[in-house]
RNA sequence: GGUCUCGUAGUUCAGUUGGAUAGAACGCAGGUUUCCUAAACCUGAUGUCGCAGGUUCGAAUCCUGCCGAGACCA
């Protein structure tokens, strides 16, 4: 619709004399009764021009040339907005086109000069099992990417990790006392041990395929269990992906960033850069001067903070020619993320193509009460375990179903439901219910015609359906700009439901006339597609049967 | 204490970058099936858009202050 009437619209608007630069916002109204279509433009021409925006729309709809086949009414309302009616026409022409061109592939944005992206996201350190806080990021991170993908553009989906820090230490000495309590010695867990049954697990598995002579705690053995515990968590993390439909392209170590001298690099630029101070034996980074607070990124002890790998993680994934980095973080790590871009600003790196994704937190609700996860007191549930409760379908979607930007409130009665109240199931039993009539339909010797006339689908029903089905490609790249999951699961909830009005009023199969019975299974099958399309974006089943 | 995010119907949330009478789901009250899946559809009630100022033709949206929730930093 809006590709249609720009040009209309901008060569109107050049009549009237209009400046060429003229921004033309073009939006489906809120209310059903402004048309379909609805621009502001001549308000926003008042000033400039000087006149009245009725005046200015009034001129304007004057001088545009408008085909009759297509637009049945354009009329000015309010304070000057300028509604655009479309006739039936209009949308059966539409949806004609775009089943004979794209057919299983509608949706798919053609931009003439994609990008290439790298989407990083879940980037847990190989410390233990995801916890169910993680499926967010994993959601929001793999539908982005998936999103992107769809618009046309070449997609890496990396992870990110660090197998040497702290945290690994810590799992290396967790795992080396319940090791010692295997044996029956005595034994005594680390500060923050990671408390998880897990890591009786790998220190039993451990003992299995290395024996019972690592009673003593020397480097070589500490080593050697930390090695074990990542592998082990890695395969149990990579499992988790997979169940959830996630295949990363890339695995990233923190290490190699070192081992490569990027860290090194990014220290001695900055320091010619005269960016960097050193107090108290520390070495800070000078942010004063965009208004932060300096930063320490190498400790005293000769340490480096998070904040120095990320500097160079993020140069090196521009140095590999991304337009766009896109990291998906979780609220915690908001903090870093300014002082990041800032950093690479300073290196010469393009920082406006970091795009940070930042989700806010997700609280599990069950009868109105908040459960607790704490992974501290090893009683906190897995993301393994919420997906064997819930399924991946149910898991995913929840996760996306919210804006990232907003504190997410899981509701594991509402998820557990096999319901309509189910939001999940009502999508997938909008593609279930449209996927047996076809069987259906194939059974009685009836099959698609793309030749089939859509000169009959004028009722309401099959109108708005239509239109809904249409919509698809902008959802996409709406969701595309904004990085925004969200509103492809809101598109799809609004198409399931054009679906279920039109299925509930209309027959297909049995329809009064051939003709009315061959355009709607057209619509249906579209309907479909569109449906699997969207679904299969947020990594979503589309059930053939329910 | 500082930085960041958020505050919209009973509840959970949308609100297309500043537009018309602020929407949806759930919940609540009632209705629809000799017919392709009733896990569906239809009808109805529901608001101090946290509070107070400001910016302009026009503010839930932008700015300032305050109140409240959360994340991070020391």
């Amino acid at each position: 619709m809006k590709a249609y009437i720009e040009p209309i619209l901008r060569r109107g608007l050049a009549q009237i004399g209009a400046p060429e630069e003229t921004e033309i916002i073009l939006e489906r109204p809120k209310q059903a009764d402004h048309g379909d279509l609805a621009t502001s433009v001549a308000l926003g021409l008042a000033r400039p021009l000087k006149k009245a925006p009725r005046q200015i729309a009034e001129g304007l709809v004057a001088a545009l040339e408008i085909d009759e086949k297509y637009i049945s009414g354009i009329e000015i309302a309010g304070p000057g907005f300028i509604n655009f009616r479309f006739t039936p026409e209009f949308f059966q022409m539409r949806l004609d086109h775009v089943q004979k061109n794209q057919g299983d592939e509608f949706g798919k944005l053609r931009p003439e000069k994609p990008l290439r992206i790298n989407v990083e996201y879940v980037s847990a350190n190989p410390t233990g099992p995801l916890h169910p806080g993680h499926g967010r990021n994993a959601a929001l991170g793999d539908t982005i990417a998936n999103i992107l993908e769809w618009s046309g553009n070449d997609v890496t989906k990396e992870y990110y990790f660090n197998n040497a820090g702290n945290q690994m230490r810590n799992l290396a000495l967790s795992i080396h006392a319940r090791y010692l309590e295997l044996l029956g010695l005595d034994f005594v867990l680390p500060e923050n041990a990671y408390m998880g049954t897990y890591v009786i697990d790998i220190a039993r598995e451990f003992m299995k395929e290395h024996g019972e002579n690592y009673a003593e705690p020397t480097e070589e053995t500490l080593d050697a269990m930390r090695l074990f515990g990542e592998k082990w968590n890695f395969a149990g993390i990579e499992k988790t992906m997979e169940t959830l439909g996630i295949k990363h392209d890339v695995y990233f170590n923190e290490t190699t960033l070192y081992e490569e001298g990027k860290i090194e690099e990014v220290i001695n630029k900055l320091g010619e850069l005269g960016k960097t101070f050193e107090k108290e034996g520390a070495l800070y980074l000078n942010l004063e001067e965009i208004g932060r607070d300096n930063r320490v990124i190498v400790k005293s002890s000769g340490e480096p903070t998070y904040r120095l790998p990320d500097i160079a993680y993020h140069m090196e994934k521009l140095e590999r020619g991304y337009d766009q980095v896109i990291d998906v973080l979780g609220a915690d790590h908001i903090d870093a993320v300014p002082d990041v871009i800032a950093a690479v600003g300073m290196l010469g790196g393009d920082a406006s193509r970091i795009r940070p994704v930042i989700h806010q937190m997700v609280s599990f609700v069950e009868n109105g009460e908040e459960v607790k996860f704490s992974k501290r007191l090893g009683q906190s549930i897995t993301l393994d375990e919420l997906l064997e409760d819930l399924g991946k379908d149910v898991v995913r979607f929840f996760f996306v179903m919210r804006g990232a930007n907003t504190h997410l409130e899981f509701d594991l009665g509402l998820a557990r439901e096999q319901s309509d109240k189910n939001p999940v199931l009502y999508l997938q039993y909008a593609h279930a219910r449209i996927a047996g009539l076809l069987r259906f339909a194939e059974s009685k010797g009836i099959n698609l015609n793309l030749e089939a006339p859509l000169d009959v689908l004028t009722t309401d029903e099959e109108v708005a359906l239509i239109k809904q089905i249409l919509e698809f490609p902008e959802a996409i790249s709406r969701a595309a700009r904004d990085l925004e999951p969200q509103i492809v699961a809101e598109y799809l909830r609004e198409l399931a439901t054009a679906f279920h009005k039109f299925y509930h009023e209309r027959r297909i199969i049995g329809a009064d006339t051939e003709a009315e019975g061959a355009a709607r299974f057209r619509l249906a099958a579209m309907a479909r597609t569109t449906l699997a399309n969207g679904l299969n974006i947020l990594g979503i089943t589309a059930l053939e049967r329910m």
